[in-house]
DNA sequence: TCCATAGGTCTATTTAATAGACCTGATATG
DNA sequence: CATATCAGGTCTATTAAATAGACCTATGGA
């Protein structure tokens, strides 16, 4: 253990991957599909709790904070009782919707792949 | 707390969605990364760690594991003493870069619209 | 009077990730 | 001969994150 003047991860934290700072963002559980869900139309908070189903309000709050933060989505509050609060892309988050369907047409296409490719795997772990 | 006959997310969980299904398992921490890291060529283990450098064996392990699973990655091991184990993408996972590589690209491209959002979210959030 | 509403936040519990000790057994070193 | 080293992991203990669900707000309606 001994002392050093700097830090190397420091130095690694200070300047991230810029690729890996965007992917890790959006390559979390909930962000992609939050922002599929908002491709079609704005939506309230609500009604994305309920077209996803079976997230968390805390995780579906933290998820629309991050990507407003980082400018994927623009929030409007209406000062309304009981509020409403719209969810919409920005010309940023509408941009990423390209690479996205790039990715789910691959996910649609090669998905019966991946599930063939999990049952061979545990059949062949008969080996243990 | 009535009771009922049929619990309404076991049938989510007996048919999810196949997008979300893939996105789920690609669209972790470490797994896009690990397959950006294995284009090049065949790595081992601890090279992969190495060159990433920020995770854990463990996490490397099950990453690695899974993406297994999936069919993504091949996994050669030579019985040598210390042992050698090779991790190749296979077609499947060669496939997957295709959709990947336009996500790197829109990262690389936005990074930096991303970084301006963050600021100016901050500044704004100075009405506190 | 008191309940319902939308959009959250706060707290307690459960789950996942990290750090790091430990294991293997053939070869190299002292 | 005893010991240290190598790669590729697994196991355990600690720390961080996600979930579930109570709670809050202020107004309009029963």
């Amino acid at each position: 253990m001994t002392e050093r003047l700097i830090d190397p991860d420091s130095l690694k934290l200070a300047q991230p991957c810029p690729i890996r700072d965007v992917l890790d963002r959006v390559g979390d559980q909930w962000s992609l599909l939050v922002l599929g869900m908002l491709e079609p139309r704005t939506k309230r908070f609500n009604e994305l709790m309920r077209e996803i189903g079976d997230i968390s309000k805390q995780m579906l709050s933290r998820t629309l904070k991050r990507l407003e933060q980082d400018g994927f989505v623009a929030r409007t509050v209406y000062p309304e009782v009981p509020p409403r609060v719209e969810y919409t892309l920005t010309d940023l988050g509408r941009s990423f919707l390209d690479p996205l369907k790039q990715l789910v047409g691959w996910a649609d296409v090669n998905h019966r792949a991946i599930v063939a490719a999990r049952r061979s795997y545990e059949t062949s772990a008969e080996r243990a």
